[in-house]
DNA sequence: TATCCACCGGAATTTATGGAAG
DNA sequence: CTTCCATAAATTCCGGTGGATA
């Protein structure tokens, strides 16, 4: 059934990006400036998770590239800290001498010193960049500019740095995909990974619809398909296997999400998916009450509420946990029960996996 | 309505960790 | 080995918000 897997994993990019015109237009007149050797513009991409910021980037970028050689990366912020992201932007570019063990401040010279045409950097899930620090730097050389890939522009430009608030341009942002558009996509991507008519378009609008124009979503719920159609022995893709296709994809996202985090988050998420709707001030009494034994081995020890509010945050973000009304009357509830906790409050059995999804699961 | 209380999240501060210098 | 320093994570502090209560 699947005759091309590589054209459903996440970091695949289509020869040709579908109704982002012109997305892709705005983005290439801000790095312009790049093919002349002078700086590009830093560049805010915004949107949802899964509708192809990163795709519009590294497109574009391709794009630059059959006009001129800039030097450009990707680097993945999740996670990372200030000076793994330097030090990933400095070992990527050209032109620099192994340096390692580096402070901030070492890195800021290296970069000046490394760098002498203009360079593009990708700076994706740049919503977890670890404070400022980075853009200071990266504000620090010249000749470096970035591409800022982000859920939530306001929120980034509120934290970052003034002199790159007023720099930024942007924000470029990407919406969801009509249904429309998003079968289409789905359309070509069969053409080139299925063998051919095991999918009518009836049923690619049946997918782009209900995953809500995530695009990422629709990939994978057709993968998943695939694959369930597959196991089935049928020669075609049934409706009902593209029924069952979309708990397997949307369970593995989120999956992967979830063992992407720390123990923190696993305790937390556990207790809101014991307790299934739980109001804040209950959630905290319950860890307190389990947090000793469910931490007990372990190298973590239980954090102050202050700390569970970031890491609660941080579900939320994940789209693992939704968070219903504000101050007093919050109210915390897993958004999908099936995506099960890796641990409950009894015994502390941990099994890390690895996403056999084939995902880099960003979000 | 006025007041209180619990929670949220920004900012400042403290603590823990790892690596380099002495 | 000890000291010093940088960084990340956690905590403390606090103003803001909005239900609950008198």
């Amino acid at each position: 059934m699947i005759t091309d897997p590589r054209v459903f994993r996440d970091d695949h990019l289509p020869r040709e990006l579908k109704h982002r015109e012109a997305e892709i237009e705005d983005l290439s007149h801000a790095l312009d400036p790049a093919l002349a050797g002078r700086p590009a513009a830093d560049v805010l991409l915004a949107g949802p998770s899964g509708v192809g910021k990163t795709a519009l980037a590294r497109h574009t970028l391709g794009k630059l590239d059959q006009f001129a050689t800039v030097a450009h990366t990707h680097i993945q912020c999740l996670g990372e800290s200030t000076t793994d992201v330097l030090q990933a932007a400095l070992d990527d570019l050209p032109g620099h001498s192994a340096t390692d063990a580096a402070s901030v401040d070492d890195l800021r010279v290296a970069l000046r010193e490394a760098v002498d045409q203009p360079a593009i950097l990708v700076l994706d899930e740049a919503d977890s960049l670890p404070e400022t620090d980075v853009l200071d730097v990266l504000d620090d050389v010249p000749l470096v500019s970035f591409i800022a890939v982000v859920h939530d522009p306001q929120r980034w430009l509120s934290r970052a740095p003034d002199a790159v608030r007023r720099a930024v341009s942007g924000p470029i942002q990407l919406g969801r995909y009509g249904v429309d558009e998003l079968s289409s996509i789905l359309r070509a991507r069969a053409n080139v990974g299925l063998r051919p008519s095991v999918v009518s378009d009836d049923q690619l609008r049946g997918i782009a619809d209900e995953v809500a124009g995530v695009a990422r979503s629709g990939i994978q719920v057709l993968r998943a398909a695939a694959e369930v159609a597959s196991e089935r022995g049928h020669a075609r893709i049934h409706d009902t296997d593209i029924e069952d296709a979309y708990e397997r994809a949307q369970h593995r996202i989120r999956r992967s999400k979830l063992y992407s985090l720390t123990f923190h988050h696993h305790v937390l998420y556990g207790l809101v998916h014991e307790a299934g709707e739980v109001p804040a001030g209950e959630l905290h009494d319950r860890y307190d009450a389990v947090g000793e034994q469910m931490y007990y081995g372990r190298e973590r020890t239980p954090v102050g509420r202050r700390s569970r509010r970031n890491k609660l945050r941080k579900l939320v973000e994940y789209e693992l946990v939704e968070a219903v009304g504000d101050s007093k009357s919050r109210v915390y509830r897993v958004v999908d029960e099936s995506v099960t906790p890796s641990l409950d409050s009894g015994m502390c059995v941990e099994s890390v996996e690895s996403d056999d999804a084939g995902n880099t699961t960003s979000f």
